[in-house]
DNA sequence: ACGGATAAACGCT
DNA sequence: TAGCGTTTATCCG
């Protein structure tokens, strides 16, 4: 029991505050957090047990529209009863990042300011964690101290447990999840390939969309005109629209062909407050998968939490009140 | 892999 | 449906 005499319970504002969802009071401690993360309600975690197999899905692969695609959509994956709870939560309880850094281009200097809220969990092959601490994956021993720069970072339980649905789902296994806050239309992610070395040779990556709803675009690579055969028209743009709960599972030689983007968007739909969360796993092969991950999903910038009064992201710092302030309207089954 | 510039496409009246 | 403001796609530093 607390200490608290009657002074102070007089002067307590008033009982205390009816929680958004049922929290378990477990939570993910770990040194390299800004602060713990608590476990995924209960409730969620039963019903996440009923996802769909990944022959549920709907697979692209081996169509001659999209030469070297390889994917399968789920739409949803999370059933809709859920998947704005597990939004509202995630979106409640992690840190994020707002990553700054610098680039050359051409030559010169430019200073990249991210589009969009990051944060990041995992390590790759070459270590685990147990109980927090990493262990060298061959001897089981711990880790060099100067085997990372930067420090990694177990997942939290909640996302363990999402990374285990889906591990299940799609028979992969990973060690990586990062997380993508687009705060509105403005937030982005340009035409990319998850197509580094560290990843390996044909990478499975599944993705996962919470909140609002985004365009996703995959487009072919430029495919190099040859001496015999030049200036291939390229294969058309597959457009997708993610909704909350949706998942798509990339792999074979997806990444080695293809670029995805997340394109801003103008308009109402696409206001201030619609956020949208992107979970994707993915499996790191190497150090300097651990090493990249870290640099820009993390970087060195200012921790960002959920501000539920101001309705948006806002700067954390350690011992700074304001950040309890509680939504009601959480286990929103719709 | 960002964002400003620009041209093309869209969509409302 | 022409006209025009808005949105989107692409180029490039």
């Amino acid at each position: 029991m607390s200490k608290r005499g009657a002074l102070d319970s007089f002067f307590k504002p008033t009982a205390p505050k009816k929680p958004k969802y049922e929290s378990s009071t477990e939570k993910t401690h770990h040194a390299s957090y800004p602060f713990s993360v608590p476990y995924l309600p209960s409730p969620f975690v039963e019903e996440l047990g009923m996802c769909p197999a990944v022959a549920d899905g709907t697979s692209i692969v081996d169509d001659p529209k999209y030469p070297d695609l390889d994917v399968v959509i789920h739409r949803p994956y999370i059933p809709s009863s859920i998947s704005g709870g597990i939004f509202e939560f995630l979106r409640q309880e992690l840190f994020f990042y707002r990553v700054v850094y610098q680039i050359t281009r051409g030559g010169i200097n430019a200073t990249v300011n991210t589009p969009r809220y990051t944060t990041v969990f995992g390590v790759d092959e070459t270590s685990r964690f147990s109980n927090g601490r990493l262990l060298d994956s061959k001897t089981n021993r711990p880790i060099e101290a100067s085997r990372y720069k930067c420090v990694p970072r177990p997942l939290p339980a909640c996302l363990e447990t999402l990374k285990q649905i889906v591990e299940a789902t799609t028979g992969e296994t990973f060690n990586f999840c990062l997380v993508n806050y687009y705060a509105d239309g403005k937030d982005s992610i340009s035409y990319h390939s998850d197509d580094e070395r560290f990843l390996g040779d044909n990478p499975a990556i599944a993705s996962l969309s919470l909140g609002a709803k985004r365009d996703f675009y995959m487009k072919h690579k430029p495919i190099a005109p040859s001496a015999n055969a030049p200036a291939q028209p390229e294969p058309k743009v597959l457009q997708l629209s993610l909704g909350p709960g949706d998942m798509v599972l990339m792999r074979g030689t997806t990444q080695k062909n293809w670029l995805h983007s997340i394109p801003k968007r103008a308009g109402a739909a696409n206001a201030v407050g619609v956020g949208r969360i992107n979970i994707t796993f993915r499996k790191a092969l190497v150090k300097a998968g651990t090493e990249n991950y870290y640099q820009y999903n993390v970087g060195k910038g200012e921790v960002f939490k959920w501000g539920e009064k101001e309705g948006k992201m806002m700067p954390w710092s350690e011992g700074v009140a304001g950040t309890e302030a509680g939504a009601e309207h959480l286990d929103a089954a719709a």
